[in-house]
DNA sequence: GAATACTATCGTAATATTGCAATAAACCAA
DNA sequence: TTGGTTTATTGCAATATTACGATAGTATTC
């Protein structure tokens, strides 16, 4: 067993007769021991990876223009809901909005998009097949 | 507010003097309301999010051989939680493993890779740039 | 056989995500 | 100003994910 080099806190608790182990930071990612990199491709990785985000996706980039509100018609899901993932994809960066109205129009950034383009491509393109491998 | 067509159970629970609405489904994602497509992207992309996930793919391809074994001294991770990570992986149908003597070899599996690839090429390129628009 | 190395699995703790109802906020139209 | 439309936020329930120690299993080596 090869001992890792990284910092963990660790405390114990007694719980009835038998001692129990306890990491502070258990269930959260350690994004510490990673490049920024690494850790903003899976950021916006994770703002792709849900159907119904992939779905709004499409649908903008289908119409080529501008969406504004049609979606909680078309989508299965609840206002709430897709309010929600509008949300994470703004907060990843990959759309944006402006106000229309009542309503708020969404659309591709560009930028955004085109980096993340390329990121894909550098990363999913550095695998050349060998055969002399598994 | 515009009434959504999905079909979702409920039923009501009295807690104390007050009734609570418990959704049968909750906190699970809707795929039956998305297409294969869209579901299977998605949950490719899902394997992809995870920096130390990205980071072993990376090492793999960097080294463009089987690993066996050295990712765990590598990442600052412990060994269960690198096997669960190449088990998503392996899962997701990214990578593939065989038997070396007593360790385990992984390598990109070629076929899955390239379809995921296209795949990507495909979603992210259906985006065309137009100045109409926000 | 005993000790060592490597990997997977189980159990557990903690956080993150998903989804919805209810409500709030902002705008438009009559 | 009142009512309708659209979006965001809050609060909550349930599942999913992340991480680790402990343990078990398999292969190699002595």
């Amino acid at each position: 067993m090869v001992q890792t080099n990284s910092i963990i806190f660790h405390f114990f608790l007694e719980i009835g007769n038998t001692y129990r182990n306890i990491a502070i930071n258990m269930g959260i990612t350690k994004t510490d021991i990673f490049s920024d990199n690494q850790n903003r491709l899976a950021s916006l990785l994770k703002a792709l990876a849900h159907p119904a985000r992939i779905a709004i996706l499409q649908r903008i980039m289908l119409s080529n223009t501008c969406i504004c509100g049609n979606l909680v018609g078309e989508l299965g899901l609840a206002q709430a809901t897709i309010s929600q993932h509008l949300k994470e994809l703004r907060n990843a960066g990959l759309i944006q909005g402006s106000i229309e109205g009542a309503s708020i129009c969404y659309c591709i950034n560009p930028k955004a998009w085109k980096l993340l383009h390329q990121q894909l491509n550098n990363f999913m393109g550095s695998y050349q097949e060998l055969n002399n491998c598994c």
